[in-house]
DNA sequence: CATCGCTTGATAAACGCTTTCATGGCTGAA
DNA sequence: TTCAGCCATGAAAGCGTTTATCAAGCGATG
């Protein structure tokens, strides 16, 4: 019983006389064998691990999509390795991007949802095979899975206009590019019904950012409905409304941005764009995995939806 | 200019002459060169990858373990990857553990929040360094990082009694063992203050599955006091209770564990057995490599603190 | 009965790196 | 000037697989 007997009982690459093979398959039982995987990720030059660079691994989005992406690997034999951007300057992104190199990769996806992700796409080498899961717009010139949160903006602004209010506020958070998709949307609906543009508010896309934010949109008194960057914001901005006396959607409607599950428990619940993230990054796999086995493949793009829930009405007269 | 030369220049394993280390490093430079990380893990029998094994990843406690996995181990150079468990039988347990056994493993880290964890820990074979994140009580001996929801349990039920409540209800979410350490928390406090033990409402961990418990809670009619498995199933019960047309607290008092970020913005803001899980997950990876060197690591623990906010008051008399 | 072809097992090379070992050049002391 | 001793460098072996090549054994066929 050889070295290379055992390979081909594992791998079947070859015939093996059933009864060599219950030898084989007996002994590697007993010893309780596991084939060395540096050695043959070595012999084959196979590489079974797709690195997957990100910030804050914590929130909805993210999380969905990361649990979308090991979901398609997992189905087709890969694992995949997290590494977490958490500064935004180049250099962290580079100490990032080494570390997840030093691995034998096959294969890359960023989740360019914020300036983390932008920076680490600009510090990979372009030897390494990538997919970016971004906000349709311009970039470095990669393989990305698309979401529009463009037209979502758009069509969540056209909405709230369309229930009569005479302008939307908007609530920011930070972006990959900039502006970012989601305030070009925003305000490209706005200029096109007419309608004024009002000032952003700024958060940082967490909850509590939110509450601040809603706290500013209170004092202005001219606020009657509000699109926020994502739900997380909403949440907050909703809280600190009502905490300033303002009722939701009575007073002020209030759109979210990614359908996260506690959208639908929220008082109100919370009107919002969907965004399946988790498919977003099923679909980057599938690109990636086509990309590499040289089939070609049309850019997955992915268009939010419109979730009407008890958050928005129209303005009060 | 020799392949060892590259490799000393490289690891700094040998000194070299700074001519050459200049020499190489333009090389290096021009051609672009990656050394080969099958190569280097077969050569050194180095690893680089810790494992994490876990359900469900977008969920709070989950996702915040992740993140603390995965910053102590960047710290010290290693790569997380990310097996998900998606099925609580033990075939798929089996699965899981293989795929992420095909890996140069420096170790692995079983999230065991749950019965998947559990099973996964089962499947693994003992050769495979492992560290688990449990509730503290008894399992596979292996080597943990606690959280002693027990106690938890045990303290915010108290709190709830001590606030005059004749006695508590409690929502349950699935556990790695049976009973779980919340449960036997909440019914020890109560048979320790002579309160009646209710019957439990299960659920699935989920708000929405929090929303049905909190309805059939709200029709017992006799509930003053609830002890929730997570803050998300709380966030459910408390907007079923609303529904139903019971305030919060003053009708009835809800407790959530784990401190959801979302916690503090809820409407009443809820009060909550806070969790680092964050931390948790770094001193497993400690507890992980401390043990792989081989320096003696007292096991690590952490206790759920009460963080009171307000959604609980004395019962109304 | 001998030969051919086919199946199956063994031997050896290769994957790209690290590490040990030997060598040759240099320095410094006698 | 010579030789011991040291240091930088290159040659070679080894890590645990896979795979190509080769040899042997077997049954079938002429």
């Amino acid at each position: 019983m050889s070295v290379p007997t055992v390979s081909r009982v594992l791998s079947g690459s070859a015939p093996v006389s059933a009864d060599k093979r219950r030898q084989v398959l007996r002994a590697i039982q007993e010893l309780g064998y596991r084939p060395n995987a540096a050695a043959r990720a070595l012999a084959t030059g196979r590489r079974s691990i797709i690195s997957v660079l990100t910030s804050d691994t914590t929130r909805y989005g993210y999380a969905s999509a990361i649990r979308g992406i090991e979901e398609a690997a997992r189905a087709v034999g890969l694992v995949v390795a997290l590494t977490m951007l958490d500064g935004d300057d180049e250099e962290s992104a580079r100490v990032a991007v080494d570390l997840a190199l030093d691995q034998p990769l096959a294969g890359m996806i960023v989740l360019e949802f914020d300036i983390q992700g932008s920076r680490a796409l600009a510090a990979l080498p372009d030897t390494v095979p990538v997919a970016a899961v971004s906000s349709a717009g311009q970039g470095r010139s990669v393989p990305r899975a698309l979401f529009d949160d463009h037209a979502g903006a758009r069509d969540a602004t056209n909405y709230l206009l369309g229930l009569g209010h005479r302008t939307v506020h908007h609530v920011g958070i930070p972006a990959s590019g900039r502006p970012s998709g989601r305030l070009l949307g925003w305000r490209e609906a706005l200029e096109a019904a007419g309608a004024p543009v009002p000032e952003i508010v700024e958060s940082d896309g967490t909850p509590r950012s939110g509450l601040q934010a809603g706290a500013r949109l209170a004092r202005r008194g001219d606020v009657t409905a509000v699109l926020c960057g994502n739900d997380e914001v909403a949440f907050g901005v909703i809280k600190a409304l009502q905490d300033e006396g303002s009722r939701v959607p009575e007073d002020v409607s209030v759109v979210g941005f990614d359908d996260h599950p506690l959208a639908e428990i929220w008082t109100p619940s919370l009107t919002t764009m969907s965004q399946d993230f988790a498919e977003l990054g099923r679909m980057a796999v599938d690109f990636l995995l086509g990309r590499l086995a040289g089939v070609p493949v049309a850019t997955p793009r992915s268009t939010p939806r419109l979730v009407v829930r008890k958050s928005t009405a129209p303005p009060a007269r």
